[in-house]
RNA sequence: GCUGAUGUAGCGCAGUCGGUAGCGCACGUCAUUGGUAAUGACGAGGUCACGGGUUCGAAUCCCGUCAUCAGCUCCA
């Protein structure tokens, strides 16, 4: 006799049975459910049970069970591949964030037309409702049953399979996979899926294998789930910042400098806003801004390393004979050139030196996208020269700036940990020391639990803090920054007077915190749906007279808001009062004033609020300038309720 | 760099079977003088990404290059 225990209710079983057949026993409604958790590990309804267990049954709410159902969509795709074209040959095929991926190797990779044609055979596999059967081989014979079937990769997988690790397969009538499991009961529950890409991908993720064909889907137990997941990704597509920034006239690229962006009049108010504001928190921080040259003679690479490490990336430029030029890639060797300008003592430490200079980074083609990745930006950089005592002070001031400045946007953002790689630099104790200072500093900020640790990722002059956000499709970019440095102060001697009179070197930091002017701009645009907050917006106020003969008093409103810092747009030809509104809601300004008879009559506004459909009419002008200048200097994310 | 897709007016798009290009918005002119998201009429605007090839004839078919997008890889 033992004990199931379903949390709600307890099924007493005298002899072994599987999960569904307990949940049956316990009289559990079993519609909808795809898997179930027992102690914690994900197992299939089939699974047997013999002793006492905590079981949790799965549907398509939770994780786990997606993660089965999407999972036996990429069989049931291999299975159609198969049956389609025998010759291909299998790869690999889990489940994702977002759905599944099966890789295959095909001489042809697989066109739009293919896919269609699979989905078909797919159809036909989820109607012929195949039970889906889970069986063990040792090693032996696994290796025998898939070289048997000619399937080479296969073979790898399970050759690369620790010692002792149960070698299980699936096999659903005609199909069988290589696969830890857990999966569906059978392919008749997959009422809707669809394949959305065919893509290239090397196997194993190294690009000196093969590169095989990565087909992408996504399904879900219902047609109308997978439309509203299809509808979803439209909707994030509007988001999109390409397609806004030239919506909005932010910002444009030019073929003849690909990865290269123009900022247009309106983007570029909102870069100034945006950097203005930047350096309002910095000066609370003691930071002091430093600009330098963008060429600089190959000499300082080759000083700094960046000619050996990373010479593939630079854009070299010769001027004659004797002399090559290389745009730089970062900024730290003009800080270094500054903090060596003259002899320093620890009594200046830490010196923050910050720098918006532009860089440039050769990017291999295809690399290129947007403003998230591009070859020439500005990195809201800054270099700390600091005394090894001070580091840890010093990290934990610098993630109080990302959480103020992340928070005035209202970005959530996660944090990674890079360690010492294998070929790291410099003292052990000091990398010691260094990674449990980050380690502590994450932990006091984010929880235990709150950061991810990449082992033996950090660059080999030192460990590093980064901070990363995710743009409208999900897909996640590094923002933020934190590295220390304890190589770089080495190749140019650094040096400061230490407080017993003797020369020590400095370790230097360093970090950014929007990561990129560009990329920021970017994941902000998405992330506001250009719906900047009003102090961000590139037209803060959208000013309309009715008529020309309300241009004066017009005249008046925008001289008002002007003098009070708030940017203004005015359109004073007699172009139709509606249109004038639209084109200002179109630009997403967050206020439209409308100005009429009554309005200059009575020294009053009419005002719009961004996203509302009726106005507030009698508005007085004053009022409504100093609650604006208000907003502007708070940084407020909300735009103003009395005005709706 | 790799795989796939795309490239037609400023933007969004159509263009069938190979026969010298069209729509909407935006833009210009004129009329309209208005109360909260498109007033009307007329007009201008294109070396169909670029370079080759096939053909009597190419936006359309073929090859190459460039750019862009999705993914892989990379990213000090």
């Amino acid at each position: 006799m033992f004990r199931i225990n379903f949390g709600e209710k307890i099924f007493e079983a005298d002899a072994p049975l599987s999960v569904y057949d307990a949940a049956r026993g316990a009289e559990l409604p079993m519609l909808g459910v795809l898997a179930a958790s027992v102690g914690g590990k994900t197992v299939e309804l089939t699974h047997v049970l013999d002793a006492d267990a905590d079981v949790k049954l799965l549907t398509f709410a939770d994780a786990e069970g997606r993660h089965a159902f999407w999972h036996t969509t990429s069989h049931v795709l291999a299975q159609a591949v198969k049956r389609l074209f025998p010759e291909v040959k299998l790869a690999i095929g889990p489940a994702i964030e977002q759905g599944f991926y099966y890789d295959f190797d095909v001489k042809e990779p697989f066109r739009p037309e293919d896919l269609e044609k699979i989905e078909g055979e797919m159809k036909k596999i989820v109607k012929e409702n195949i039970r889906l059967e889970r069986f063990t081989l040792p090693r032996d014979e696994a290796i025998a049953f898939m070289e048997e079937r000619e399937e080479p990769y296969k073979v790898e997988l399970i050759r690369d399979l620790p010692e002792g690790e149960e070698i299980s397969f699936y096999r659903q009538g005609d199909f069988t996979d290589l696969c830890a499991g857990p999966h569906l009961f059978s392919t008749g529950a997959i009422k809707a899926f669809k394949l959305t890409s065919a893509t290239g991908a090397y196997w194993r993720g190294d690009a000196n294998n093969k590169m095989l064909c990565r087909v992408y889907g996504v399904s879900f137990p219902t047609k109308d789930e997978l439309k509203e997941h299809l509808d979803r990704i439209e909707e994030a597509k509007q988001r999109d910042h390409k397609k806004l920034g030239r919506e909005m006239e932010l910002f444009m690229f030019h073929e003849t400098a690909p990865g290269m962006p123009y900022f247009l009049p309106r983007g570029w108010t909102l870069y100034n806003a945006l950097l203005e504001y930047w350096r309002g928190e910095h000066r609370k921080h003691d930071y002091q801004e430093i600009s330098g040259p963008v060429l600089s003679e190959k000499q300082l690479w080759v000083t700094s390393g960046h000619w050996d490490h990373y010479q593939d990336g630079m854009f070299v430029i010769p001027s004659d004979e004797n002399t090559t030029y290389a745009m730089k890639p970062m900024n730290c060797p003009n800080a270094i050139n500054v903090f060596r300008s003259r002899q320093r003592s620890y009594r200046e430490l830490p010196i923050r030196y910050s720098q918006t200079d532009v860089i440039h980074r050769k990017e291999k083609s295809g690399e290129l996208n947007g403003l998230f990745r591009v070859q020439q930006f500005h990195q809201d950089d800054a270099h700390i020269f600091v005394e090894e005592s001070g580091i840890e002070a010093e990290i934990s001031d610098i993630m109080d700036i990302a959480k103020t400045i992340y928070g005035t946007f209202g970005l959530t953002y996660t944090a990674e940990l890079s360690t010492r790689p294998d070929d790291y630099m410099g003292d052990l104790d000091l990398w010691n020391k260094a990674e449990e200072s980050l380690k502590t500093i994450l932990t006091h900020k984010f929880g235990a639990d709150g950061f991810e640790i990449n082992e033996g990722d950090g660059a080999f002059y030192g460990p590093k803090i980064d901070l990363g956000m995710r743009d409208c499709l999900g897909r996640q970019w590094q923002m933020g920054t934190i590295q220390l440095d304890f190589q770089l102060p080495l190749n140019f001697d650094l040096k400061y007077v230490a407080e017993d009179g003797s020369m020590k070197r400095p370790v230097m930091i360093h970090r950014a915190i929007f990561g990129s002017m560009e990329r920021f701009i970017g994941i902000i645009t998405e992330h506001f749906k250009g719906q900047f907050p009003f102090w961000l917006a590139p037209v803060e106020v959208g000013v309309v007279p009715i008529r020309p003969d309300h241009n004066d008093y017009a005249r008046r409103v925008v001289a008002a808001l002007e003098d009070a810092g708030i940017r203004t747009d005015v359109d004073y030809t007699d172009q139709n009062m509606k249109n004038k509104i639209r084109h200002h809601k179109e630009q997403r300004a967050p206020y439209v004033l409308v100005l009429g008879d009554a309005e200059a009559q009575n020294g009053t506004v009419s005002v719009n609020v961004r996203g509302s459909q009726s106005s507030v009419r009698d508005v007085p002008l004053d009022g409504f300038v100093r609650r604006a200048a208000e907003m502007k200097k708070n940084h407020e994310l909300e735009l103003e309720s009395e005005f709706r």
